[in-house]
DNA sequence: CTGAAAGCGCTAACAA
DNA sequence: TTGTTAGCGCTTTCAG
């Protein structure tokens, strides 16, 4: 049977709100040879006191949770870094949660963390729980969304600028004398996750407003799932005129991307060029490295919890909810073509 | 405020204890209209039971915690994804913690999990916290070690055949002709971290088995940050007869290892062969596709808390302690050379 | 079939 | 400066 503060407030002849005093720090009111008894007999039970009364009680966890759409994502696993980081320097515990973009995962996660008394939560959401999200942030449990914006949800959002990076990306792409350019997207006309259709609209905008040649076959909804990507990109290449450079919307999308073009033995960039948005670890390592628009992901994930954290801190309170954007880089290497 | 138990009890006109039996499923002694009326009243009342007073009284969680040196470590992230879906399909729920190999703060996350009365332990450990792990498991909180084999503690251990891994690395590279074998490992000769010693050893005793001409030199213990690794690469090839190999110990090592070589405009494996243990996602796309000794490190994940579950379940009973060894597979690809 | 009562380990007034 | 007391929200005998 585990050691309890009425052992230890035993062992130490007193009585256990004494304990309780000692244990939060509360040496006020507390004789110097009654706080280095009980510091004494603590340590030689080995007495470490039950966070789920102390929790039940003081009605906070000190528990966070992340709840992403994917820990294959090198762009979430870089947030979840920062957020992480942000969380140790201010002794918060971090409970992460793979949601697997499936709304009835994330639904069900939302809920066992509820159960769990967790103190808030930062969540990158398929966008189909709003209703959860908002009566969690409004009954207490402050939520803070990163990468995806709902504007159903009132509540704190940190994100990168969807616009400029596609922007950044497009020109990038003429500057090395591309104007074919062909989008791929995982399929975003009906789902409500905002970063894909913010991706794919600035895409046909700017296309337009460039001038530049364009396609409904270019804008490729598709999920990266290899065989079918394959399949998608084999179809593209039949018709003409042929696309001369791929942009994918986001790193798993272009890692496909770059994996299929590798399949098929298409070079990069003398037979393709590619262009991802997010950035990955191998990018540089690649036959070719791969040219990105990145985003500060840890800087985001730091962000988003100091947010979260503030919010908990302040209980919440009427501060009205903040939308952040972070501005992407284009990271040049040599999947576009030299210079 | 939050809706408890007793606020349905209160709205069903039950008292909060029939409300607990239908919470548990004990249904066998409810009318079936009470049993309707509290599902209704749930319902309408949105109430989630607080898993911290139900886990106070009943002394158990339903949540295990993984902890692991490194989640930048591919063998460990597919680890836990093999005991993530085993936990789920088990209605246990994962904590994921970082320990980043340092043994303060691998034993700062086991009081925490203590603290937070977590029913289990899957652990890649530093083999610092030895008493730490063994009272945990003694006291009734059952420990599963994974990848690294630690004798000192009694406990379920699931990890791989180090010794026939770097066999097979070794027969492979000899077989195209390499016979001056460079191994790079990280520190080991202080550290209690068994697979780095297994193979640090195998290494040893095979290049003397096959009759290999060894060096000192050879078996370079650094660690994997690039810019180390990258002078002691170079010490290396400064001397003669310079090792036509480079046969990495872990993943994170190997990874290192390629960079280091592209970086120096060193092609693999015309100028130098590599050989990695451990597999990772990218090493098939990579400028010259890395050839590796690989561990099933899905299986291996489920299978430790397959085991973790059953102690749980079990309630650590006198059964003895399992050391489990999985076979590793030579995966071809091209970078000890063509055959 | 349902309710009353005690208690899990801890905290927080309030008394002393 | 320390102890008493009353819960936090839930489960679990044991009566009825």
């Amino acid at each position: 049977m585990a050691v309890t503060i009425n052992d230890v407030a035993r062992a130490a002849g007193i009585s256990k709100s004494t304990v309780s005093q000692y244990l939060n720090g509360r040496f006020e009111f507390m004789s110097y040879e009654t706080r280095q008894r009980i510091s004494q007999v603590i340590a030689e039970l080995e007495y470490r006191p039950n966070a789920l009364a102390r929790s039940l009680k003081q009605k906070k966890t000190n528990t966070v949770a992340a709840v992403v759409s994917s820990i294959l994502n090198p762009f979430m696993t870089n947030t979840i870094r920062g957020a992480e980081d942000y969380c140790k320097e201010n002794g918060f515990n971090l409970i992460l949660c793979n949601a697997d973009d499936d709304p009835a995962q994330e639904l069900a996660y939302l809920h066992t963390l509820a159960s769990k008394q967790i103190d808030g939560i930062l969540i990158s959401t398929t966008g189909r729980n709003n209703e959860a999200l908002r009566s969690l942030n409004l009954s207490g449990t402050p939520v803070v969304l990163f990468s995806r914006h709902v504007p159903e949800i009132e509540a704190d959002t940190v994100c990168v600028d969807n616009k400029l990076g596609i922007d950044l990306g497009i020109r990038h792409l003429m500057a090395h004398g591309h104007r074919r350019i062909a989008f791929f997207v995982l399929p975003h006309s009906q789902s409500p996750v905002t970063p894909r259709r913010e991706r794919a609209q600035a895409y046909c905008d700017l296309v337009r407003e460039y001038g530049l040649p364009a396609s409904e076959a270019w804008l490729v909804e598709t999920t990266n799932d290899e065989a079918i990507l394959s399949k998608r990109i084999e179809e593209l290449l039949r018709q003409e005129p042929k696309p001369t450079a791929l942009f994918g919307a986001n790193d798993l999308m272009t890692m496909s991307l770059v994996r299929v073009l590798a399949n098929k033995g298409l070079r990069i960039p003398q037979d393709m060029a590619v262009l991802g948005f997010d950035d990955w670890e191998w990018a540089p390592y690649l036959q070719t490295p791969i040219t990105v628009v990145a985003q500060p992901s840890y800087e985001m994930g730091r962000r988003a919890m100091e947010r979260l954290i503030m919010r908990i801190r302040s209980k919440n309170d009427a501060m009205p909810p903040a939308l952040e954007h972070y501005e992407p880089e284009l990271i040049i290497r040599r999947s576009c073509g030299e210079r």
